[in-house]
DNA sequence: CAATAGATCATCT
DNA sequence: GATGATCTATTGC
């Protein structure tokens, strides 16, 4: 075992406060470390993120929360970059958004991909009936049900406190840029990023294709 | 394998 | 009152 996730440094408020697609890029390798008060620490690195913009070459964002304007759910994605902004939707799923852009840009990414690094036996039995490792942490509503984020980490800051992104080994993998999943409109715009190989990464309904499971 | 239905509620109209 | 940055089980071929 290498050097524990939690020794890794964190990454500063000056990371987060760029623009959102740059920092959206960035974000892979990272890793999001979740130390709850008590229980297990657990931890994984990005391999899958969307940027939700203000415009994008010249087209307002309609995918976008912050599109709507401030509202008490979106007040955060106004602020400092560096927070979690946590939502909830479907009547069921929690997801976890980093925000980008300086006080008063909107921009953020979601978290739609994470390969589990720490904790993996709490994620297991928070996700009961997921055989494989790897899809542990494999979509935004799963990813934050294996770690335990919920909407109490609203306008957590991410660079001190119990949930964190920290620096990861420099990702050698190419990156691949792609449409948005899920959303009405903007779905053609190129602004989901993942790692091109990874097999936590997920892919839009029609195109779905699991291979086998070959581990023992 | 692919397509669809249902779960279930915060948010905004 | 409708909708949604989802996921899983179930149906049908």
């Amino acid at each position: 075992m290498s050097q524990a996730t939690t020794a890794r440094p964190i990454l500063p408020r000056a990371f987060y406060e760029r623009d959102t697609v740059t920092v959206a890029r960035e974000l892979l390798g990272q890793i999001v470390v979740h130390e709850p008060a008590r229980g297990e620490t657990t931890a994984g690195r990005i391999v899958e993120v969307e940027a939700y913009v203000t415009q994008y070459l010249g087209e307002r964002d309609r995918a976008a929360h912050s599109d709507r304007g401030l509202t008490p759910r979106t007040r955060i994605i106004f602020g400092p970059g560096g927070h979690a902004y946590v939502y909830f939707v479907y009547g069921m799923h929690e997801c976890l958004n980093v925000v980008a852009e300086p006080a008063g840009i909107p921009g953020c990414v979601l978290i739609r991909a994470l390969q589990p690094v720490a904790g993996i036996e709490a994620m297991q039995r928070r996700r009961p009936g997921e055989k494989r490792l790897d899809r542990l942490c494999s979509g935004p509503g799963n990813l934050t049900r294996a770690m335990e984020i919920t909407r109490r980490h609203y306008g957590a800051d991410l660079t001190s406190g119990r949930l964190t992104i920290r620096a990861g080994p420099p990702a050698i993998e190419t990156v691949t840029a792609a449409g948005r999943i899920g959303i009405r409109h903007g779905g053609e715009w190129p602004l989901r990023f993942y790692l091109t190989e990874n097999v936590a990464v997920t892919r839009p309904l029609k195109f779905r294709r699991y291979e086998a499971d070959l581990s023992p």
